[in-house]
DNA sequence: GATACATCCTCCAGCTGCTAGAGGTTCAAG
DNA sequence: CTTGAACCTCTAGCAGCTGGAGGATGTATC
């Protein structure tokens, strides 16, 4: 009981917020752990090491989703790491479309900014240019990021 | 009342779903449409360049409450657009900054990748980065994209 | 022991931007 | 007049948290 973290110190090593650890708890990311008489919860080192794993993945963009598979592989070492190495290529694959969509909106914003002389609203290019879409050089078809 | 579109129609026409419609009236973002006798919306020009007009700035990533502001200039002929600028300027920074922060994730993902030898996943380069942060090159602190 | 007060607890609601479904009504074509 | 697609309202759900209310606990100090 002597190296055990309370939630606020586990949360301030590990850049999460509390509420997120507990987040995490209740949709079974992170283990149940144990508790003070009291009904507080204490932290070893274990429970450390896997919160910084899902922050870390979580940092370079993996889903939850994503991360409890990861999770999985990483309790199994025996398994062949084909596995992960998939989760990884999908998740390199999805930051690629990623950013040739995003820069295709700055291309288009640029554009915008660009051209507008700074003048009325009624003459300004970045509503004109959203109203009609027909000016638009690139595609962006798809909403969102 | 001839050239009046059902929700349907306009939904094509702007390649918006029918419940996405109905969600930005509810919002507040497309005004109360005319209603026929027996209570369906029917839409004309100005709601079909509004709607146009939102679509178009979703799919180039502005918030429906920076879309709300572009709007509320776009009513205002008369003003400065100075403001519309500063908003597709902001929007612009904000695209550019997911992109640096993308491309860092990209580098990171790719050099995981490679080095993953194909062994087995006590060995799995993958996990191993995700396990220690101390491995990575870039910076990459913020979550999301 | 008593007290103070930071931190903890649970539960619930809300954020963005939609999307889906249940259960019922209206419209337009034949 | 009947059919059936499209409409209506209402509610709940997605990811991934975040914040707050209202109350209990833990620890340091007197």
């Amino acid at each position: 009981m002597l190296d055990m973290l309370t939630i606020g110190n586990l949360a301030k090593k590990t850049g999460t917020k509390v509420q997120t650890i507990r987040y995490y708890e209740q949709i079974g990311l992170m283990p149940e752990p144990e508790r003070t008489a009291g009904g507080q919860r204490r932290y070893g080192e274990d429970e450390l090491d896997r919160l910084a794993f899902v922050r870390h993945a979580r940092q370079l963009g993996f889903t939850l989703e994503a991360i409890r598979e990861l999770l999985d592989l990483s309790d199994e070492p025996d398994r062949s790491c084909e596995n992960a190495d998939a989760i990884a290529r999908r998740q390199l694959r999805q930051v690629e479309q990623r950013i040739a969509r995003l820069e295709a909106l700055r291309t288009e914003l640029k554009r915008m900014v660009r051209e507008c002389a700074g003048g009325q609203t009624a003459d300004c290019r970045v509503l004109e240019v959203l109203r009609d879409h027909s000016e638009c050089l690139t595609d962006h078809d798809e909403i969102g990021a």
